[in-house]
DNA sequence: GCTAGTCGATCA
DNA sequence: GATCGACTAGCC
């Protein structure tokens, strides 16, 4: 039946990138595969091929494109024409065990298994391909007797010189000769100078170019003036080393002349045994790690300084002494490299580092020493929770209530939520770490799914230190205004500094003023995709969008009315001028993430603090995270209400978990460290709570319960967003009118909303929300499971569902 | 996700 | 009547 195609359409002939083969029966010893794709369909596609391995990565065509995907299963059969595969890109990837694991993120965070395989797999694990032209002989015959004119010429003679070249590799290198690589391609391709084919690109090597010497130094006829390839000599002369660190082009020279050598050599052998011997734990401490046996999960509630630390490490090395494996997460590898460098010391070159500065080949190696056995502890950041660990002992979340172990964008995974399931996938022991334990957790430990380890005691001998809250409404105005730092900081700051400490200053808010307007006719200055007031970075004279990164140079007068701009809010870069003018003399660092954007600013910032060469400290919520300090004698929050004030649940628990972390912060030898607290609502409850979890969790697991927040049910949020607003509205509203039909069918849903997200607009879309909430684990995952099928956003809508929400904004 | 093929709108 | 651009289905 044609009732749809025209004539010609129906008449023409096949589209010639379909392989003539397409939709035939299996030849002998074909089968045919289910294999995932990354791409957001749900099902498996089916493509014909030899039978293969699951977790083999294959190359097949799709559409008029080429996708790299997994090899799953072998199916039995499959409803539409099939097309065969393209190639096999190596050996599987994963073994059954990770593909289980996989599938259960697939499943639980309602995203294609493709997809998430994606998100596990480095890029470049595996062996890819490339699109690369070759000259035919009837090109090496056209170049001899008659070469094409003009840039074809010029292309061809350049593809000859080369075995294969991508089109990449010809642009780079005849910019300036060829203005069309394209159509001179084509028009060789056209004349069967060249083709064009994929070729196969092997996955990296597990092995590193050496380079050693081979003949007499003086062979090389060194000028004096030839002072690189005199170094690299120099340095050969203790042996062969790595090509990496020395000067290529010195190698070169010295390789011409035939006195060094290359080599391919494995990647450094490991060093046996412990670096550094442990210290002794103390009572708590051993407890802990004798409790932690065989599979399960334990949650390590210890205070700030507790030694947590030295439990995972004692752990770590019983899971080595067995024979297993282990993994190591952390939030965010830049901002905890104390806790980095001590496993590096206590394991050496069995530890395998894995983070988001690292370069895509330095990924692939410490991937591959994994996979290879070579290194068997993974420290790493979130992804880290898919690093190719086969014999899996032992996996700890440090600072598991951290919210960067939740990915905001793709699969939107929790990689503490992940941990236990891999766990559980590999009967391997899981440990939650924490001075302020997520409630989550906590829940889970009272309930009994997890076992609560407690460290109440500081290992060092370092008292609580104390705290004073400090009501902000009752402080003297100065000029009018209220002051950035109330007279009892300023007062034990001075102390301290004259005592010869140090003092740490927390302002979550960067910048120099939050929002901007002129006097005299009004005009504020709001991000014009996003909704929201710019912020003024006085350092860099410009107003920022922290959202969408748009920026526009800042001038003192308004340019629509010619008035002055006047600057209101505050940020650390004008908590930092307030300090420098209330301490005149005094060193002080900022530490924001303007100032630690470039690689290792953030730990050159730490040591010049810790070496005392920065008294003062002045920064957002980082200056409270996973670093240890002598001789801090005062820590102050000068701005949390922000975070108090949010329009989300978990409020309050942030304010817990930070200002009790900042406490932590402060203290020296013996003595207790003073810690002061500068809000205007000195009442709210969660400040007679700071230090005290299980005060705080038995108030809020209260207000959980009876609102029906987490962990009392569990959240999706679905999220519509569309460049008109009334797209993105009216999605959100057909949605919650079929879920609300759907969800009459199960026990204990709820649906709330359509609401405005709380930032309305963002990066040029309109943002509308629904929460989906369940009571009943069970009935809330059928519900979503039913519902997934059937949830298409209208066109131009995106939507996004994010299952177990950090933030409902 | 991408892309090709569809459709209507726009211009000489 | 030809060309351009927005929109949508199908990809195995």
């Amino acid at each position: 039946m044609f009732a749809g195609a025209s004539l010609p359409e129906a008449f023409a002939p096949p589209p010639e990138h379909r392989d003539e083969e397409a939709g035939r029966a299996l030849a002998p010893g074909e089968v045919y595969l289910s294999i995932a794709v990354p791409l957001p369909v749900f099902e498996l596609y089916t493509w014909r091929g030899p039978p293969l391995t699951p977790g083999t990565p294959v190359r097949v065509p799709y559409g008029r494109r080429h996708l790299h995907g997994w090899v799953i299963a072998e199916a039995a059969a499959c409803a539409v024409p099939t097309r065969g595969i393209e190639q096999v890109l190596g050996a599987p990837e994963l073994d059954s065990e990770q593909l289980q694991f996989l599938r259960w993120i697939a499943d639980y965070y309602l995203s294609p298994l493709g997809e998430v395989i994606a998100a596990a797999i480095p890029s470049g694990a595996s062996a890819r391909t490339r699109h690369v032209y070759r000259a035919t002989t009837a090109g090496l015959d056209a170049l001899a007797a008659d070469p094409p004119a003009g840039e074809p010429g010029t292309v061809l003679r350049e593809v000859i010189a080369h075995r294969s070249i991508t089109k990449t590799g010809l642009e780079r290198r005849l910019y300036s000769e060829v203005t069309h690589v394209d159509r001179a391609l084509a028009a060789l391709l056209e004349d069967g100078l060249v083709v064009a084919e994929d070729e196969l690109v092997a996955a990296i090597a597990d092995t590193e170019t050496w380079v050693e010497q081979v003949a007499d130094a003086s062979l090389a006829g060194l000028t004096p003036r030839a002072v690189k390839a005199r170094t690299v000599l120099e340095r050969l002369l203790s042996g062969p080393a790595p090509l990496k660190e020395l000067d290529r082009e010195g190698v070169r020279r010295l390789e011409r002349a035939g006195v060094v050598r290359r080599f391919e050599r494995r990647a450094e052998a490991p060093a046996v045994g412990p670096v550094s011997a442990p210290p002794p734990l103390n009572a708590e401490q051993q407890v802990a790690v004798a409790a932690v046996n065989g599979p399960g999960v334990w949650l390590l509630h210890g205070v700030t300084g507790g030694g947590k630390t030295e439990v995972y490490l004692a752990l770590a090395e019983k899971t080595l002494a067995e024979g297993r494996q282990v993994l190591f997460l952390v939030p965010e590898i830049a901002l905890t490299p104390q806790l980095t460098s001590r496993v590096r010391a206590r394991f050496g070159e069995r530890v395998a580092v894995l983070h988001s500065a690292l370069t895509a080949a330095e990924r692939r190696k410490e991937w591959h020493r994994l996979r290879a056995g070579e290194a068997s502890v993974a420290v790493g950041a979130r992804s880290a929770i898919f690093a190719p660990i086969h014999q899996l002992g032992l996996v700890v979340v440090d600072e598991e209530h951290d919210d960067s172990y939740k990915q905001d964008d793709g699969v939107r995974y929790h990689a503490r939520d992940l941990a236990v399931v891999r766990g559980r996938v590999a009967s391997a022991a899981v440990v939650l770490g924490s001075a302020t334990p997520s409630l989550e957790s906590w829940e889970n430990a009272r309930s009994g799914r997890y076992t609560l380890l407690s460290i109440r005691e500081r290992a060092t001998a370092r008292k609580v230190p104390q705290l004073s809250v400090i009501d902000m409404r009752q402080e003297a105005k100065v000029d009018g205004r209220e002051p950035m730092i109330s007279a009892t900081v300023r007062e034990a700051v001075a102390d301290a500094l004259a005592a010869g400490g140090k003092a740490i200053l927390l302002y979550n808010r960067r910048g120099y003023a939050t929002f901007v307007e002129c006097a005299g006719c009004g005009q504020a200055y709001r991000c014009p995709s996003c909704e929201v007031a710019m912020v003024y970075h006085q350092g860099a004279s410009r107003l920022d969008c922290h959202y969408c990164g748009f920026f526009r140079t800042f001038s003192k007068d308004c340019p629509k009315c010619g008035g002055e701009l006047s600057v209101l809010g505050k940020g650390t870069e004008r908590v930092e001028e307030a300090v420098i003018e209330a301490f005149p003399g005094v060193s002080v660092a900022r530490m924001d993430a303007d100032t630690t954007s470039e690689r290792g600013s953030h730990a050159r910032i730490l040591d010049r603090f810790r070496d005392g060469e920065v008294q003062l400290l002045v920064g957002t919520q980082i200056v409270a995270k996973g670093h240890d300090f002598p001789d801090v004698h005062v820590a102050a929050v000068l701005g949390v209400d922000h975070i108090l004030g949010m329009p989300d649940f978990r409020s309050a628990e942030r304010t817990f978990s930070l200002v009790t972390q900042l406490c932590g912060r402060a203290g020296r030898g013996a003595v207790a460290g003073r810690v002061f607290l500068q809000t205007h609502h000195p009442e709210h409850p969660v400040f007679s709570c700071i230090g005290n979890m299980d005060a705080f969790a038995e108030r809020e697991t209260h207000y959980r319960r009876v609102l029906g927040y987490p962990p009392y049910s569990r959240l999706v949020l679905v999220r519509f967003e569309a460049e008109d607003r009334p797209d993105a509205r009216l999605a959100a509203e057909a949605f919650v009118k079929s879920a609300r039909q759907l969800a009459a069918e199960y026990i204990d849903v709820d649906v709330l909303g359509p609401a405005v997200a709380t930032l309305p607009r963002l990066v040029g879309r309109w943002r509308y929300q629904v929460v989906l909430r369940g009571k009943n684990t069970a009935s809330f995952r059928h519900f979503l499971l039913a519902g997934h099928r059937s949830w298409r956003p209208p066109p131009r809508v995106r939507m996004i569902v994010d299952v177990d929400p950090r933030q409902l904004s």
